[in-house]
DNA sequence: AGGATTAAATGACTATAGTCAAGTTGTCGG
DNA sequence: CCGACAACTTGACTATAGTCATTTAATCCT
């Protein structure tokens, strides 16, 4: 049964905040709940769904291994997240794995228990489909940047995606390790690493896992400009 | 009002197909249709969704501007195929721009007549579900594509998808022009006309708007090769 | 059929990112 | 505080893909 903080972190994510009360506490009563250590996987693709997921504490990513062996991350989760809505509910294969990238929390919701609170309220179909366009978004825009920026264009919007605010200065946290956040973004380490070099001449400073941006807005800038003149910038 | 060949392909569509007669009818006879010159915008990205789409004649692509102006092709639809399920039903701004490739028929289902229709029946949403999870699904194909698979074979599991049969050798037809072939796979035309000719080491020989493969496992074999390797045997 | 227009292929060159190897820094346990 | 280990950075080199210019081929239009 769950706790009172994962069951606030739970009640907050996407897909159940606009639930009623009453279903609320149906669904999380059905729900399991598990720690994972650093690197355990919690399914993998080709597995049966039959349940949705909702980090709880830590961060999870999703993966998918070519048939080249190649290894894309397709995103990672942090707490409040859920995923695996659209599978779960028709019961597919998992087209993706996943793994704990840090030691973490996940509730369970069976698929089971979802398609219960659906009858009673088929508003609850609405809710599902929001989350799962969320992640359709965030897909779309992964694929956007790949395809049309360079590799430290993406790392600055993925900077920028960290900061609380529009302007000025800041620090961010990176969360998690530049192993991950490379595979993240569609590169290797190295790249990364010589990314963020890049980005100095634009106000970036990486410190340990730190980051520090002198102006948001000129990040934003060189984010979104050409790259043949952000080139030019970054000289 | 809908004509029986137009209605035959919605009804076969992924969305429609598993809907009971008596609610197709409903939602076809509450939906629109149009057709569309080659290079007619059907919506533009930022735009509010009030209908799912379904093509029943031509090609229509999905694609969207980066703030750096890059264009990036999330996907391109044939006759049968529905976009924008998850947008309509939460009435959110499209995330991309969509534009007929081809001279082409869309048929426009409002959102409140599936809304409707979920009402009647809540099964409805599970539908929907299953339709946006075939688009996240290839987006997830796309990404892993592009994080780990080098341009020709992205080319091979296109031209791999193409085909009909699972072994021997073949024809296939490449359904729109070149320039748009390569921005799905998120390359330049330049880059595609070398991967094609990269693929004549593996038995793919292009002739107009065809490609005759010699031997389909041979060309499934390249794609899923280890990029090194890959470079080997394409010397 | 023939010239005009467009699509596609090719060549030369550059940039961007990957690879492999060596170095650096930081962390943790004793 | 020191050594061992891991994470990260840097350097040198290579490959892959993009750019720009040019050639070739296909299509269109009277």
């Amino acid at each position: 049964m769950p706790n009172e903080r994962r069951r606030k972190i739970a009640q907050n994510s996407l897909l159940l905040k606009s639930f009623s009360q009453e279903i609320q506490d149906m669904v999380l009563s059905m729900s399991s709940w598990r720690e994972y250590d650093r690197g355990e996987t919690l399914f993998l693709q080709g597995e049966t769904a039959q349940a949705i997921h909702i980090v709880t504490e830590g961060w999870v990513k999703l993966y998918r291994i070519a048939p080249n062996g190649g290894e894309a991350v397709v995103n990672v989760f942090a707490k409040g997240e859920s995923f695996g809505e659209a599978v779960a509910f028709r019961g597919h294969a998992y087209p993706v794995s996943a793994e704990a990238v840090t030691a973490c929390e996940v509730m369970r919701i069976p698929s089971v228990a979802l398609l219960e609170a659906m009858r009673k309220d088929p508003e609850i179909a609405v809710s599902v489909l929001a989350s799962t366009f969320a992640h359709l978004h965030s897909l779309v825009s992964q694929l956007e940047q790949l395809k049309a920026q360079t590799g430290p264009q993406r790392v600055a919007e993925f900077l920028l995606e960290l900061c609380e605010h529009e302007e000025g200065s800041c620090v961010v946290t990176l969360p998690y390790d530049k192993f991950l956040i490379a595979g993240r973004l569609g590169m290797k380490p190295e790249s990364l690493s010589r990314s963020f070099a890049k980005l100095k001449t634009v106000g970036v400073h990486i410190k340990r896992n730190h980051a520090a941006i002198d102006n948001i807005e000129r990040l934003r800038d060189f984010s979104e400009t050409d790259p043949v003149e952000a080139w030019h910038k970054a000289q």
